[in-house]
DNA sequence: TAGTATAGTTTATATTATAAACTTGTTTAT
DNA sequence: ATAAACAAGTTTATAATATAAACTATACTA
């Protein structure tokens, strides 16, 4: 792509973008609020979840709340690095005429 | 997704929105040029382009230049709209905390 | 006329996203 | 106490997508 920089494939796609953004504007989020806010299935969830992890953008917790398997994730800096990059990059997408 | 809005599938994809992106800002564009720009293979531009066609979000016009055959894409009022719905619905992903 | 280039299309493959099925343990009702 | 339903995930299978490789057809060029 000459003009257009490439989109990183991490972000790239609804749910992990979507997992991404709430994450970006909070401390952290456990699995279900993630599962709830954007209306995935768990296994979807789940996979996206791993995905974020392997490259580096969340850290994931788990523990238990109780007694209750209890999963937290958390933005790490690089993630809040590729997501401000992705949305940069995005703009030369989205802005015709460029 | 109750808080993120559905991303148009024919849209979320990094060619075929680097080909609508082109073709919003420009009366019409043949093939070569969108090559050029796109940095795309021949073959992954042929499909995508075939996808947004039948997604009725270009037209794509089959001729010849001299000799030689020429292939001119030209983006609908369908595809103007898709484009700019893609958009606003993306805006809900990149703006953090909202 | 053999070789290279142009302008694509078709087909095959690798990657991704997604859903369905399963696991492990907990709470609730009987 | 135990079966039924629920919660929180994970694993596996399938469907969809993106991409590249191979191919077709014609034109130019040495």
């Amino acid at each position: 792509m000459t003009m257009f920089p490439k989109l990183d494939p991490i972000l790239h796609s609804e749910l992990r973008l979507a997992v991404m953004s709430i994450l970006i504007g909070v401390d952290e989020a456990d699995f279900t609020y993630l599962k709830k806010q954007t209306g995935a299935t768990s296994g979807n969830l789940s996979v996206q979840i791993d995905k974020l992890m392997a490259a580096g953008y969340i850290t994931v917790e788990k523990g238990f709340k109780g007694k209750v398997p209890h999963t937290t994730c958390k933005i790490t800096t690089a993630g809040q690095e590729a997501f401000n990059k992705y949305v940069e990059s995005l703009k030369e997408y989205l802005s015709a005429s460029k």
